[in-house]
DNA sequence: GAGGTAATTGCAACTTCTTGCACAAATGAC
DNA sequence: GTCATTTGTGCAAGAAGTTGCAATTACCTC
């Protein structure tokens, strides 16, 4: 059973009702690899079923959110995007200055969640986090602490 | 000296104008308790000055969010929320299932930063964090549940 | 204080995402 | 397959937040 077929089974399971809308966006989530956003989502379904509007997109993913088979992220871009949470579990550092993005292994943040649980009673979801910061080119105390102090406002 | 009187005189020193409709901002960000929205502050400039609109709002929040001034967080709500770093570093848990929300002090994510900082090179912002999850009462082991089967178990 | 200049504002249009509602269609029982 | 139930969809309107632009104004120099 592929992937997406076995996420759908979990959603006739829990008595949702498997229209082709929501198969084609979970065939596409699926073959994707990850951070897609609503837009995206819609062009692609709509070449194949041209009628379908963005709102059932975003229901979809709505859905699909609650039940925790994808994550929404805000990633700094213009939108919000959409990835599996099945796909490996990770997290982004994202730099606010130039925008650089890396990939941050679960293993760093996975202690809090022990800590969270036993300080707070609080189980932590922990499935898909964008941290923001300085990258170490940005950093003021950077590597290449060359160039300083030429900023100006309004740049992009 | 008070406080929004200070951010204002670093607002001037990085060359952006004093306006009033700043100044009115800022002075409502201090005297409140916290977690506004733009559109409350909004509304409580048009109380002292009528047509200032809701568009300069959402610039002089994103111009003192990209200075940490402020920070902008989704906490679940209907609405993202603003508030001052300034009055003690601390983050969110927030349960998923009953919305309850739970102060997290900021000492059990701020060993993150030194790893981030050591593995990564990233300085991470870590300014005010909602994590959301499930809280002791909406957790299908919870408290109740376990005091039933007479169990108490810590999890790690 | 007046004048020059560039930042800032108000407005309107726009983007992203949500929601109310009438109609369509997935599902289960027969 | 048909029927009844009840969920899901498309559409249009709405809410939250952004942006282009012309007019205003803060601030610097005199
Ligand atoms: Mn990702
Ligand atoms: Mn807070
Ligand atoms: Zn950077
Ligand atoms: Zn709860």
């Amino acid at each position: 059973m592929t992937g997406h077929a076995t996420i759908a089974e979990s959603l006739r399971e829990e008595g949702y009702r498997l229209t082709p809308q929501r198969m084609m966006i979970l065939a596409i989530i699926y073959d994707s690899e990850g951070h897609l956003s609503a837009e995206e989502i819609h062009q692609r379904v709509r070449q194949q079923y041209p009628f379908v509007d963005i709102s059932t997109v975003y229901r979809t993913l709505n859905l699909l959110k609650k039940l925790r088979f994808i994550t929404e992220t805000d990633l700094g871009d213009e939108c919000v995007r959409y990835e599996l949470v099945d796909k490996g579990r990770h997290h982004h550092l994202i730099c606010r200055q130039c925008g650089a993005s890396f990939a941050l292994e679960h293993e760093l943040l996975a202690p809090l969640a022990p800590r969270l649980l036993e300080k707070y009673g609080f189980a932590a979801d922990l499935d898909h986090f964008a941290i923001f910061g300085l990258c170490q080119q940005c950093r003021p105390e950077g590597p290449a602490l060359a160039a300083k102090k030429g900023q100006q406002h309004g740049d992009a």
